[in-house]
DNA sequence: ATGCATCCCGTAGCAGGTACGGGTTCAAGG
DNA sequence: CCTTGAACCCGTACCTGCTACGGGATGCAT
């Protein structure tokens, strides 16, 4: 039996986060000791850890909760598991292409910066040219 | 002289999101025409586009005021904005990398759940699993 | 004149935590 | 035995970057 900081330890958090995670009911709270504090066993630590590694792989508490519901419920979860976490791909997929973009676009402004002679700063001066367009 | 919603458009964002600026000091107040709305010229709006491309780079918005106060004051800026801009690269690139790794993990996952056979969900199983480290 | 859009203002809400302040309690060292 | 410091308790405020809401004033078109 862990205490909280132990648990949080283990889960590779913050004790205020499980803590809060316990407030917005996306996992029970666990039993108490004698001395009122809480008392994490193995599976109430795997749950966290499930939660922080599903955080860490980008998916919202909302989802990581809908996650958590299916873990319980065994059957036809698999199905619904698989179709959320291919959404995510999906979604990490274009952040990436997103981020590819914007670091073109550093990468220019900067070349822009070690070219020869120039007034000013070119990279503001592109930040605030008018036909500027930066679609991330 | 805009009113707030063409600038807002002009600048590609909501009228909310300039007056949200507005208070926090990121843009100065705008002149008020006589029925008190404001009124913005070219300059202002300039101003406003030039910070949303910041955001749009991934500058936070503490970042982005700098770079606005930058962008006023000439002479040795250029310096300051472009080491303020590799530094935005190479979160950018970390940002990718993290990415990269979480895409590679969700379809490793996924690729379990079309392995022949199983007992329960491969992924909810691997997410439980007690050795698993997810580094992202 | 009557809608309906657009503006004004202030405040509250969202995600996903983090930090703070004031109060127990516990284990270790002097 | 006493004290010090860490770790816990609780509730609440704060953070970023907006977005939404509510109620009222204005402006434009029909």
């Amino acid at each position: 039996m862990a205490t909280i900081g132990i648990a949080a330890k283990r889960a590779g958090c913050s004790v205020e986060t499980i803590r809060y995670y316990e407030r917005i009911g996306l996992v029970s709270a666990p039993p108490r000791a004698r001395n009122g504090r809480r008392s994490y066993g193995e599976d109430e630590v795997r749950q966290i850890k499930f939660i922080r590694r599903c955080r860490n792989l980008g998916f919202s508490l909302k989802e990581v909760a809908t996650l958590v519901s299916l873990s319980t419920t065994g059957g036809e979860a698999c199905a619904r598991v698989k179709s959320i976490a291919a959404a995510q791909v999906r979604s990490v997929r274009e952040k990436m292409a997103d981020l590819a973009r914007v670091e073109e676009w550093l990468a220019q402004m900067i070349a822009q910066c070690d070219a020869p002679r120039h007034e000013g700063c070119p990279m503001i001066d592109t930040l605030f040219a008018a036909e500027t367009q930066i679609t991330a």
